[in-house]
DNA sequence: CCTTTTACTTAGGTATACCTAACTATCTGG
DNA sequence: CCAGATAGTTAGGTATACCTAAGTAAAAGG
């Protein structure tokens, strides 16, 4: 036995992400977010649906309560290994989804609870996203996107949803990354930018940028 | 493209480790350390004839340049591996090897260059092994088994050819570990067992066990 | 020298996870 | 209300890496 089930892990990780935007989750936008065909996606759904870990409901599916537990013991070991690159290993938090997405599936429960130990337990990855406790419990912090906010806001970064190595380039050198305070000192009209401020510096920001960074 | 390597690993990994007994490697030999199948083990090695990474030479297969240039770079990945799990999380020596067996094929060459340089490039694993360097270069001490010594001979523990778990907390539990000193005290008759002189204290060896342990 | 054991390969089959092409159902706009 | 777009599945196929059973070749022993 002892079956590999990095796949299976993979599916459920992105089942749960896409759940947080939309809720049941479509073939088509789990194979997009796979990058697979949607048959390939369709016929693990159906193993998926065998193995108890989610339930095709209407159009889509979501997890069950099973599929929930390991989705988010995934969840665990990549944000643990994002926090071990970054603070151990001296990576840069645009350099570590990738990583983290491979080891995830290599670390042992004894490896996981090592990690945190050496950590303190962090209760966030580099990005702000909260890292399930052994039990799946987070706190989740109420938030709101960063493009929500009117002229004159201020809020403080929690998180930044996005996983794409230039975009976290390019907030880190803006210093938009979590706990730091930002202010919106003007909202263009039309869906046009925000001027925000940041630790003393005025910065232009898309609409489409600054609705990937939540604050609070 | 890139294409999952980490059977090809696993396999010359273990031709590796089979070459520093016995040269060349045959298919039982191989088929019995990798716990798989003769007939299995026949059709990867033609595979990796293929690829160019072995060569079928009389009874048995041997590493090409480039066989043992990947194979080497796995060690390396593996021995960090049991260097980061040991040094920084905290393991022990004996619940390392399967761990460092999974990782090191999750391990990217930034992540490999990152825990040597946190660690200090570090030239061996915790059992003594030699780590080789990005080139695969590394120093071969000229090392004898402790059960070749005679009565009185002294040594120093370089170290220890052995992955069981519980041998390696046995050796541990009696202080038998690289950089450690050791005084043979007696050689029994008969293939009987070695009186040795540990930190001020004696035990009772069987050659078995002594000849995994590697001293100068 | 021939027989038995051992070592290795061939043949045929399974499981997993992917693909493209084709079909079907469902939604949508005119 | 129906034509076309969109979404999903079925059908059929590939690659990888494993297996057992059967066959063959080589080594060893009497
Ligand atoms: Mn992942
Ligand atoms: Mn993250
Ligand atoms: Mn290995
Ligand atoms: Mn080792």
């Amino acid at each position: 036995m002892e079956a590999d089930t990095s796949r299976i892990e993979e599916y459920l990780e992105s089942i749960y992400k896409l759940q947080q935007e939309q809720h049941p989750v479509s073939t088509s936008r789990l194979a997009e977010h796979l990058k697979l065909s949607p048959p390939s996606v369709s016929e693990m759904i159906k193993k998926l649906v065998h193995k108890g870990l989610v339930n095709q409901i209407e159009k889509g599916v979501c997890l069950t309560e099973e599929g929930n537990k390991m989705a988010k013991k995934v969840i665990r070991r990549h944000r643990l290994s994002e926090r071990l690159l970054t603070d151990i290993l001296g990576f840069k938090w645009d350099e570590v989804h990738d990583e983290a997405c491979r080891l995830e599936h290599a670390i042992s429960t004894e490896m996981e609870d090592r990690i945190a130990a050496s950590l303190g337990n962090p209760r966030t990855c580099p990005h702000g996203h909260p890292i399930p406790d052994k039990d799946g419990v987070f706190i989740k912090e109420i938030v709101k996107p960063l493009s929500e906010l009117k002229a004159m806001d201020k809020g403080i970064i929690v998180s930044v949803f996005e996983e794409d190595p230039k975009m976290l380039q390019y907030l880190a050198s803006l210093g938009l990354i979590p706990d730091v305070c930002v202010k919106v000192e003007e909202v263009a009209p039309f869906g046009g930018p925000l001027i925000v401020c940041v630790s003393g510096s005025r910065y232009a920001l898309g609409r489409e940028v600054a609705s990937k960074i939540k604050v609070k």
